[in-house]
DNA sequence: GCAAGGTC
């Protein structure tokens, strides 16, 4: 028998449908799907199924003393069991081995790791095919020429393995320790978040020292003097010492002085007329980095939008999202490809349009790679898909029309006029020739109208205005911008980016959209710049990107890379020892800082918010155990401090994190004092104890700033129902039949009031609705993965969450146990 | 419990 091995179950199944002519039939071992034909079998893989760890021995982080991690032993641990105890029983059995993985330097690694897993089971040949996309001719191919395994390619990804783990390990054990942040919150570093995190950090510190400075700059309308013509604007400019323009007058007097002269003049005579013509080309097809810039200007943050992808990738509808390859392959047939979409309901007019082109001739980007083509759709209609999932698709999708599309062209008309010695300029463009935005609306075609005038015309000048303005910061960057700068930067991959940036919200060292760093992260950077410059730096991946060709030109060994890295990294820790001390107050400082809220007003220490033992966020003085003064904070989310100070008490107002639901809590102790100050209303009998003890439902302000309908016996009685957190709550003389309680109604200031009725009856809506929500609506379930999972029997949440994660597995094609529990533990919340 | 890299 021989045995075929594949990154990823996917692809195994194409290759065996390839190879087999369509003859393969599917069984599973331990759940794994393995592909069989004729004395074939194909089984892939999860990407890597062993990974590198320090020996148990040096588990304990307060046991063994960081730098103890630099000399290490590192080994190989099996972290997907079920499909390396199927990979090994298919070993036993076989006569030869393929490794077929991905057709890049993680792919030649992986296929090492499966090599030595096969090895381990018995002496076969084994031989490597490359191919870079999974197409009849490529995969037919690369099977009737197999060569060799690449070790050397694989060392060198060995080398990466270690060298990160020995440097992300050490460093962050050791910048934990001596800030005394174990557990959850640990201080964490590495090659590639840490200068990710310092390019965020940079930026902040640019924003931070900003020094705005005041300009003026001055417009006018003009207008041709024919009646019926529309006035165009125009603006203000003067030639410096170099003959540059200049729009900006940077001193008050001198744009007075101009304006004065504007004000003046009715009339302004054309000087120059310029007209041109621009080419703008289509954009070229999409590899990851450019689909999540995209998907982020219509809405996505880059982890929903490669989620998204994922999914319209595992149901069949759109190639692999993850490439760094912006070249469609040789065996992509542009033309046939628009001709399936041509009978298309929804897409079939503007493939049509394209078809009538005599040439298909593709834009093609900088960057070709042999793992994988651009993202592109595959042919394969959805049917039944979520809204973004449709958003998405639809952008693939014209993405793609877009890069066989023709240019469009721009008229631009520049118009340079003279207004009593005030020269005024005004900047036209109009789209002349659609091109390709008449298939992909997602760039702007914004015009901007200037009529054709002639050169000595004169023109009305009407409505002259003069704006003070101010240079303004440099901007954060957005969540693409930051993956875009990672990719320009060479740090992470196509794969990673999106989660390294993910990592760095979930470590508490950036918050919001754009994303800004937290005061641990200026610290964390800032204690890495003095003590550890070369982990906050890109230097080391290039170092490293460099040391790996070396090993894998053969011009330089596995040992002799990592054995050097290990000693620049012991002379890190040399200066980290010496000022060990200094290192863990400037943390434990920074840490606080994210956390201060302003003066007590028992005592005067700090107060601070702080997490109980059960996991809530309550506002606690640091001056504790002496002085026990608290202030609650709401519920739900994460609270995050923020720059504004109420002016009544001193305190940083707090905004509570929580996805879609975020808001401001403002103020802690003005919500204290609201709710003190708030009088019960009471609106009826109380349905549980009214009847045996007399409790009345009052509409009640709590501490932490929520509010409720709660019987007035609490905490005797514990009914409750639940209220709006925002708008003053309207109690009407309506009453409702069955519950006899009156009706309420929630007014906000600009919004329409909502009548949000009867509180009995609204909760049980709401209650109604929630528990209607649907499988589909967790993270990484698609439409079509919901079908099989209700093919499996899971249909609700509650079958879901009662269901056994590796009997699951093992029933549905392409879900692994861990991802199910992974949707049970977002089923649970 | 540390990293980064696959895949889901």
């Amino acid at each position: 028998m021989e045995l075929i091995i594949t990154e990823k179950d996917n692809a195994a199944r194409r290759i065996a449908e390839i190879l087999s002519e369509g003859g393969a039939s599917v069984e599973r071992r331990n759940g794994v799907p393995v592909y069989r034909w004729g004395g074939k079998r194909c089984i892939g893989l999860s990407g890597h199924v062993v990974g590198v760890d320090f020996p148990p021995e040096y588990n304990d982080w307060r046991d063994v003393r960081p730098v103890e991690l630099v000399d290490a032993r590192v080994v190989k641990t099996e972290t997907q069991e079920n499909i390396v105890t199927a990979l090994r029983s298919l070993a036993r059995e076989a006569d030869s081995a393929i490794i077929a993985t991905d057709y890049d330097r993680e792919g030649e690694l992986i296929g090492k790791e499966a090599y030595d897993l096969v090895t381990d089971e018995g002496d076969i040949p084994i031989q490597r095919v490359r191919f870079s996309s999974i197409t009849d001719r490529e995969v037919t191919n690369a099977f009737a020429n197999p060569e060799d395994l690449d070790f050397d390619l694989a060392a060198s990804g060995e080398a990466r393995q270690i060298i990160d783990l020995m440097w992300g390990a050490a460093l962050t054990r050791f910048l934990s320790l001596s800030a005394k942040q174990l557990g959850n919150d640990f201080i964490s570093v590495g090659r590639v978040q840490s200068p990710t995190l310092k390019l965020i950090v940079d930026r902040e510190r640019e924003i931070e020292a900003f020094d705005p400075e005041d300009y003026w700059e001055l417009f006018a309308d003009l207008a041709k003097t024919d009646e019926g013509d529309e006035p165009f604007e125009s603006q203000y400019f003067f030639y410096d010492e170099d003959d540059n323009e200049q729009e900006r007058v940077w001193n008050e007097a001198d744009a007075d002085a101009a304006f004065e002269q504007l004000r003046t003049a009715s009339e302004a005579r054309v000087e120059s007329v310029n007209r041109r013509t621009r080419t703008d080309d289509p954009p070229a097809p999409f590899n990851t980095t450019q689909y999540i810039r995209a998907a982020g200007s219509i809405g996505y943050s880059a982890q929903r939008a490669m989620s998204i992808a994922e999914d319209l990738y595992t149901a069949g509808y759109i190639t692999y999202p993850r490439t760094d390859n912006t070249v469609y392959p040789d065996d992509l047939d542009e033309r046939d490809l628009l001709e399936r979409f041509a009978e298309h309901a929804r897409f079939g007019d503007d493939a049509q349009s394209l078809l009538e082109r005599d040439d298909i001739e593709p834009t093609s980007g900088d960057k070709e790679t042999t793992d994988h083509p651009p993202i592109h759709p595959t042919g394969e209609f959805p049917t039944d898909i979520s809204d973004d999932e449709w958003d998405v698709y639809d952008l693939v999708v014209r993405r793609f029309f877009a890069t066989c599309a023709e240019p469009a062209k721009w008229a631009h008309l520049k118009v340079v006029a003279d207004a009593s010695g005030c020269l005024l300029k005004a900047n036209g463009k109009r789209l002349v020739e659609e091109g390709y935005h008449a298939v992909y609306p997602y760039h702007s075609t914004t015009e901007n109208y200037v009529p054709a005038v002639e050169e000595g015309e004169t023109l009305a000048v009407t409505d002259p205005r003069q704006e003070d303005k101010q240079t303004q910061p440099p901007r954060r960057r957005g969540q693409s911008r930051i993956i875009e700068t990672m990719e320009q930067m060479g740090i992470g991959t196509k794969a990673t980016r999106h989660g390294t940036l993910q990592k760095l919200y979930d470590r508490g060292y950036i918050e919001n959209d754009p994303p800004r760093p937290t005061r641990l992260a200026m610290g964390v950077v800032e204690a890495a710049e003095r003590f550890a410059d070369l982990i906050v730096s890109e230097e080391m991946t290039a170092q490293l990107e460099q040391d790996m060709t070396a090993i894998a030109d053969g011009e330089a060994t596995l040992d002799e890379v990592t054995d050097e890295s290990r000693e620049i990294l012991k002379r890190v820790f040399e200066d980290l020892h010496v000022s060990r001390d200094e290192v863990g107050d400037h943390l434990r400082e920074a840490l606080k800082a994210d956390k201060l809220l302003g003066p007590c007003p028992d005592c005067g220490e700090d107060l601070l918010v702080r997490r109980s033992r059960y996991g809530s966020y309550f506002v606690g003085c640091d001056g504790y155990p002496d002085c026990e003064y608290t202030l609650p904070l709401p519920s739900s989310g994460e609270p995050m401090v923020l720059d504004e100070v109420c002016e009544d008490h001193g305190l940083n107002e707090v905004k509570m994190l929580a996805g879609r639901d975020t808001y401001t809590h403002g103020c802690p102790l003005c919500r204290a004092e609201e709710a003190d100050d708030a009088e019960d209303r009471v609106i009826g009998a109380c349905p549980d104890c009214g009847d045996d003890e007399g409790g009345e439902l009052a509409i009640k302000t709590l501490r932490s700033g929520s509010r409720l309908v709660g019987c007035t016996r609490y905490p005797d009685c514990e009914y409750s129902l639940p209220l709006p957190r925002k708008g003053d709550i309207e109690v009407t003389d309506e009453f409702c039949d069955d519950h006899d309680l009156p009706e309420l109604v929630v007014h906000n200031d600009g919004d329409d009031p909502w009548e949000l009725g009867c509180p009995i009856c609204n909760f049980a809506e709401y209650q109604e609705r929630t528990a209607m929500r649907n499988i589909d609506d967790l993270d990484g379930v698609g439409a079509k993965t919901a079908e099989k999972l209700a093919a499996a029997g899971i249909e609700s949440l509650d079958d879901l969450r009662s269901a056994e994660p590796d009997d699951v597995a093992s029933e549905v094609q392409g879900v692994s146990a861990d991802r199910i529990r992974e949707w049970q533990s977002q089923a649970a919340t």
